[in-house]
DNA sequence: TCTCTATGTAATCATCGATTACATTTGGCG
DNA sequence: CGCCAAATGTAATCGATGATTACATAGAGA
């Protein structure tokens, strides 16, 4: 039976009743809170989500079909600032040294990866954005791998390279700093005796061995 | 005090039961159970493991005080099977050529994480064996890692090497394999335009010219 | 044989993702 | 303006899971 009755008349919001009934941009809020709870190292769940934009259990499922479209959410939010600490990167290396251009690139990736561990782990990882991923994201990735793909072509044809393998030499570069950041992330790094205050150093000493080893000596 | 009672006089068990009250070796069937599990690609739970030993939901947790455990028990069994098949590359390398053993090393690392992707994740992804981990995996670990900073100080001294700075080299080194074998894990591959056939080629060419930028010309 | 301890079961809890029925706003349309 | 439909939030509920507790049973050794 309807156990429903309008017990409540709901007497008119009073001034210090802050929050109306409709939130004003719910998805927006949670996309923020399953970032920031990522960033705290806490699990991302839907309710906490919920519960940090102060709404009910249930709510957020009516911008996200489920606890998975949240997170791909929230990994194109990632993404997107991801991309714009790249771009800004590129834009401060000269236009004329590819191989200058190449190592901006990794060091604006690997310092974006660790000054941002649990959001690079969310665009990573694929489980988020591999299948069902947006148009957007998918794009995004083509387009930041076709850069460093003409980075690597510019170095050729100016006669920088050793190796004629473009495909080889930009997949390892991409293994490299990608498995650097990962290590990090996974907390490897106390393992290999690098120290907390070393890991940006090494970074950036680590892009440098791998170009000198593809650069025509 | 026993609040203790007989209520149920218990029939004696019929010769059809087959399965008796104690299993026999429970904690090896659900370490084992996890490890499929994941080679599955399904979500490893405690109920699963159970259920799959056809035990009650509750008796994994006199083997184990929490999930987490039992994840760190598998971690130690894949890393165990990990670093069987490391050894068993390395007694087949060349022993007085350096270099041809951290190929080796590589090698042999890539193609277990290629063929074991899920077991290469759990022991590597750090959640079940960074902090609280057992004795015998951070050993097994550091062992890992003074075999390849042998490996190089070897070729250092037969000067095979254009840099010196051998840490720096045993990190790059690291962060590539682990890398790649995270890429492959994490469904990158496609994107990067390396079809599944080529993954462990591509594995070979990569560790090869990782090799040749940071040996002496 | 008797008892102690290890190991398994049953019942129960809190949390989580997810669904459904219902309530409240809002915006568009007459 | 007034009404209605769509969007958005709530409450109640479900099934699965990790975890705990009280109790049952088996096996080993005194």
């Amino acid at each position: 039976m309807p156990v429903h009755q309008p017990s409540k008349p709901r007497a008119r919001r009073p001034a210090t009743e802050a929050r109306p009934y409709h939130h004003g941009d719910l998805r927006r809020v949670l996309i923020d809170a399953a970032l920031q709870l990522a960033a705290e190292g806490a699990e991302v769940s839907v309710r906490e989500a919920a519960r940090r934009a102060a709404v009910s259990p249930g709510a957020p499922f009516r911008h996200f079909p489920n606890r998975d479209a949240l997170m791909a959410a929230a990994a194109e939010e990632a993404q997107r600032r991801f991309r714009a600490e790249i771009d800004a990167a590129l834009r401060e290396a000269p236009a004329a040294d590819p191989l200058a251009r190449f190592r901006a690139f990794g060091l604006a990736y690997l310092r974006w990866a660790m000054r941002n561990p649990a959001h690079f782990e969310i665009i990573s990882t694929g489980r988020y954005f591999a299948h069902g991923s947006s148009p957007d994201l998918t794009r995004d990735n083509a387009e930041l791998i076709a850069l460093t793909e003409q980075m690597l072509v510019d170095a050729a044809e100016q006669g920088l390279l050793r190796s004629a393998d473009l495909k080889r030499i930009q997949v390892a570069g991409r293994a490299l700093v990608y498995g650097f950041a990962r290590m990090n992330l996974d907390g490897h790094f106390p393992r290999w005796g690098v120290g907390e205050g070393e890991i940006e150093r090494m970074a950036e000493g680590v892009i440098d061995l791998f170009i000198a080893g593809i650069a025509k000596p």
